[in-house]
DNA sequence: GTACCTGCAAATCTTTTGCACGACA
DNA sequence: TGTCGTGCAAAAGATTTGCAGGTAC
């Protein structure tokens, strides 16, 4: 199995089950679901809710292929897993990969555009030679609610 | 116990000791040995790191008691913990605290100057009126020798 | 003396792994 | 048919918690 393949982000479960395929691996019933469900997810879900959503669909599909299926899927490029403060990792299409914030307070999240963290990637490579990936931990704080109080 | 109370960051384990005993808490020898530890620690040392340390003075301390302490400190302000990437959280000093890029491939880490977050910071609060923690999270990446391969 | 701390063991939560069986190509 | 995927159960790693006994003040 390849590492992180660039591929040029597949818009639906069907081309990634192409991609799945072209790369020896099989088409099963758990993994399709799975991508329909990630295809159709409009918020970051952790394993565990994905692992429900699937189960809606394929009664007893269990944790342990939930979670090989999501790492095959993101040494194939097509997912990638954001950590939003503890908690359990989210999952989600690489192709809807963005920064984010979140309150430590309260849990809220709240997405940003890439190019907020131009500045600081480009000092980082700029000093250190350091490529800065923005989408992979969530940048914590407060928001402005908890601020307040 | 209250809450993270907004000390002037204490320069020295007596000091700490000093604070504890003013919000009711008693000083104990593996209180006095773990914060020797930490003003002593020149790097990022995670519990076990902490544990083993304090175990060198104080034989058999338990992790839960470094855990329950390290707890304490922190909600008195005086240690804040770090997230490098995966893996175990890292305690330090509140004092000491800065930010960090941390290498996805090889685990090297670096420190930055605070000032590398103001523009993201402003834009943060001005956007969202979300006051960013820099320190609490390492920004991901990679490194320059890693980003060659 | 009493509230607070500690050790010990067990539980927690998320994720990973070994193994034998079942299914895609 | 042979390889790859799956379920199940158990392990893993980091951290938390309940409880009974010990200690600072």
């Amino acid at each position: 199995m390849p590492d992180s393949a660039p591929t040029s982000s597949p818009a639906s479960a069907a081309e990634v089950l192409n991609l799945l395929r072209s790369h020896g691996g099989r088409v099963t019933r758990s993994r399709r679901v799975l991508l329909e469900v990630l295809f159709a997810a409009s918020e970051h879900m952790n394993a565990e809710e994905i692992g429900a959503e699937v189960a809606r669909v394929e009664p007893a599909v269990n944790m342990s292929t939930v979670y090989r299926n999501l790492e095959e899927l993101q040494q194939l490029g097509v997912v990638v897993h954001t950590h939003l403060g503890h908690g359990p990792a989210t999952y989600r299409l690489a192709s809807a990969a963005h920064p984010h914030l979140y309150c430590e307070s309260c849990g809220a999240t709240f997405h940003l555009p890439l190019d907020i963290f131009e500045e600081l990637s480009d000092t980082a490579l700029r000093t250190h030679g350091f490529s800065v990936d923005a989408t992979h931990f969530a940048i914590p704080g407060r928001c402005a609610a908890c601020s307040q109080s």
